[in-house]
DNA sequence: AGCACGCCGACT
DNA sequence: GTCGGCGTGCTC
């Protein structure tokens, strides 16, 4: 009989220890008793003893082996994860696994379908020339034998023409293990031909060997994905697997499909949260087998299992949707590269935009920086940018005169506009004119957001709604005015000006279910809409080759935010949305209405300069001793009183002062949003000069501090917090 | 986090 | 007398 230590998914910081008689393996998973019930846990160590008394130890219920053990290097890399962000062991490690994982209801594995030709199968010339589908899947088969879904990327009408290729007696059906690694015959890319400076890239990863961080810093369409393709091919060739991080679920469909149709016979899986548990199950088995050459997903996807891992590639990496907010508060970017080196291979970090924190690695060295500067595609020029003065022009409901003369212009022309406006709405404000009273959220400190199309006030915090009043609440005067705009205004704006014009609005209240955001893309594509007018959704994704003009709606307030990344997320967005404008035909123009068009950020963007826009910024940073020279954590606490909540902060920084570590603790402050939900916020920001020192702190500051705080709050220690 | 145990106010 | 309020404490 031996000890086994379990990770359970319980907020605290121990595993559990528990009896088994049978033969486990590290990495199993195990359902155990716990209190009154039992679950499922995954055993992390084996060992003869245990520290506590015998009577309290039980038995462990029963071993799960319908699943293959976790790899202890996955083990490893939790553990670490759960150590750095100071989060218990369990919340760590039973959350990265797929649900089905989770629960204890059986594992199967379904086999799958594959297609092959028959040896009596025509050659390709007795195919009708019209039958191109079926041709083409004839030409695909005969490298080596393919699923639905790949076929799919050469053959739209797959379905149908397989079921011909079968009655004919040409094609047979026979199953296959999802899980088996197939002999990889083929799995090269439809590789276009590299420039120069893509192909230095390209051979500066592939002649790494072990562990090394790259940063690609790439400008729009200077062809990062080519070189993403090129080097997964070369993995692809040498049977290793990569993992390909994306920042956000929207972007993944597509991508996915553009990989396939890169890779025809590679097998390639996504893991994002939208899969079903059934879905996400079996790619992440995929990946665990080995049967997956290429695993592409969001964040979560950075704890898969990959035993032949062997480049990492995290495109976009300044996106802030690889910090998770909740739960275990990791960043995917910086797990990635943890595991990079612990799995000593390289990782290619890939953006227009670099974040300030690997941009200034990669100048200091610590990682290796790569450039792409021109555009694949010879002849395509950065779109020309240009500012309105919006305290000197003309005005028709935020929308200055110069802007709607160059829009109509691309009606007449046929070519697409495009307006950004991060706000959501008809106005971000309801006002009297009388006595001034403002549409206050109840329950948040925010205000409710005027949305006209169901006449209501809504709050985006909290989802708290009223129908719009007639009369303000206060004085009960008639007028009320809606202040500022939102993309609803924008839109009815436009509508007035240009009644013939198509438009369309692109944000979350627009793309309610996923759907719709696909279908509204391939309206644009096919050039079924002259404006589009949306939010920062409409920023990322893939080209709109009709799209000549950006018009940016005063994005003035990020210069003046107490968030001091507030600069450097805004540049990258107006980068990236201009990055939309213009083709290799059809010049691009951006139009930025703004009340500074002097100040620096504008003038670095004008002229497509990062590099000088990333040197000021990071001067200044290193004057003000912020990130990236300074390392921080944020204790976070919410709850009904007030008091409670700063009392227990002030504690908490008490209880980090008497400490007496070479940290820097600020003050307790309230959050951004001071309230939200009925629920008082508050923070405390830790500072220190490294890492090592911050971890030092952090690993006797925050055992006690779960014990200074009492049930009624809900806190939260954020370790390289992004959010202000 | 749950979910028990435990000690004090208004009810048949 | 008891039903139930949510404060404290433990989970292998």
């Amino acid at each position: 009989m031996q000890i086994v230590r379990v990770a359970l998914d319980v907020p605290l910081p121990t595993l559990f220890d528990y009896t088994v008689d049978d033969a486990v393996v590290l990495g199993q998973r195990v359902i155990v008793p716990f209190r009154r019930s039992q679950l499922v846990g995954v055993v992390m160590e084996c060992v003869m003893f245990s520290e506590l008394a015998v009577e309290k130890i039980k038995p462990v219920v029963r071993i799960l082996s319908d699943s293959e053990p976790i790899s202890s290097k996955l083990l490893a890399l939790l553990r670490f994860c759960s150590e750095y962000y100071h989060y218990p062991i369990g919340q760590t490690v039973i959350p990265a696994l797929p649900a089905r994982l989770r629960s204890d209801k059986p594992i199967t594995v379904k086999h799958e379908y594959h297609y092959r030709l028959l040896d009596g199968a025509p050659p390709i010339d007795l195919i009708p020339q019209r039958k191109t589908a079926a041709r083409n899947m004839v030409k695909m088969l005969a490298l080596q034998p393919c699923n639905l879904q790949q076929l799919k990327t050469v053959a739209l009408t797959a379905s149908a023409q397989l079921k011909w290729l079968i009655e004919a007696g040409w094609v047979e059906a026979f199953e296959v293990n999802p899980l088996a690694c197939l002999p990889r015959m083929h799995c090269f890319a439809n590789a276009h031909k590299l420039t120069d400076e893509q192909q230095q890239v390209v051979d500066a990863v592939t002649q790494t060997s072990g562990y090394r961080c790259f940063l690609l810093h790439g400008i729009t369409g200077s062809g990062k994905t080519e070189v993403y393709v090129h080097l997964i091919n070369r993995v692809l060739q040498t049977g290793g697997q990569v993992l390909l991080l994306v920042p956000e679920i929207n972007l993944t469909p597509q991508l996915e499909h553009y990989f396939l149709s890169r890779f025809p016979v590679a097998t390639l899986v996504s893991l994002h949260s939208g899969l079903s548990e059934n879905e996400r199950l079996k790619h992440w088995q995929q990946a665990q087998s080995g049967a997956a050459g290429i695993v592409l997903g969001t964040r979560l996807s950075v704890f898969a299992e990959l035993p032949k891992l062997s480049l990492i590639i995290v495109d976009e990496e300044h996106d802030a949707s690889f910090k998770q907010q909740d739960g275990l508060r990791y960043s995917a970017r910086d797990v990635a590269i943890f595991r990079a080196k612990q799995c000593g291979v390289p990782i290619l970090l890939g953006s227009a935009t670099p974040s300030f924190e690997s941009y200034h690695n990669a100048l200091n060295g610590r990682y290796e920086m790569l450039k792409l500067t021109g555009r694949a595609l010879a002849d395509a020029n950065l779109p020309e940018i240009k500012f309105i003065h919006s305290k000197q022009t003309v005005m028709v409901d935020g929308i200055s005169e110069v802007l709607l003369r160059e829009i109509a212009h691309r009606i007449t022309r046929g070519e697409q506009s495009l307006l950004f406006i991060n706000r959501r709405g008809y106005a971000p404000v309801l006002m009297c004119t009388e006595c001034g009273w403002l549409s206050d959220c109840k329950n948040c400190a925010g205000k409710m957001v005027l949305h006209t199309k169901d006449q209501r006030l809504r709050c985006h915090h909290c989802g708290y709604q009223i129908h719009v009043p007639t009369l303000c609440p206060e004085c009960r005067h008639p007028e009320l005015l809606p202040v500022g705009s939102g993309t609803q205004r924008v839109e009815r704006v436009l509508i007035d000006r240009f009644p013939e014009a198509r438009i369309l609005r692109v944000d979350r209240d627009s793309t309610r279910n996923k759907r719709t955001w696909e279908a509204m893309r391939s309206k644009i594509t096919a050039n079924e809409v002259d404006i589009m007018v949306g939010t920062q959704m409409l920023a990322k994704g893939h080209d709109f080759p009709a799209l000549t003009l950006v018009g940016i709606l005063n994005p003035d307030s990020a210069l003046y935010s107490s968030d001091f990344r507030a600069a450097e997320k805004l540049f990258s967005q107006l980068m990236q949305v201009s990055g939309r404008a213009g083709r290799a035909d059809k010049p691009g123009e951006v139009l930025i209405q703004t009340e500074f068009p002097d100040h620096p950020m504008y003038r670095c963007l004008q002229q497509h300069d990062f590099e000088g826009w990333a040197a000021s910024q990071l001067a200044e940073r290193e004057m003000a001793d912020f990130p990236p020279f300074a390392f921080q954590a944020m204790l976070r606490a919410e709850g009904l009183v007030e008091a409670d909540v700063y009392a227990y902060l002030n504690m908490a920084k008490l209880a980090g002062v008497k400490l007496n570590h070479p940290v820097e603790i600020f003050g307790v402050v309230p959050a951004s949003l001071a309230r939200r939900a009925n629920h008082v916020r508050a923070q405390l920001l830790i500072q220190a000069n490294s890492r090592r020192v911050l971890q030092q702190f952090l690993r006797v500051w925050q055992p006690g501090l779960a014990d200074l705080a009492s049930n009624k709050l809900r806190c939260s220690l954020d370790i390289d917090p992004l959010e202000f």
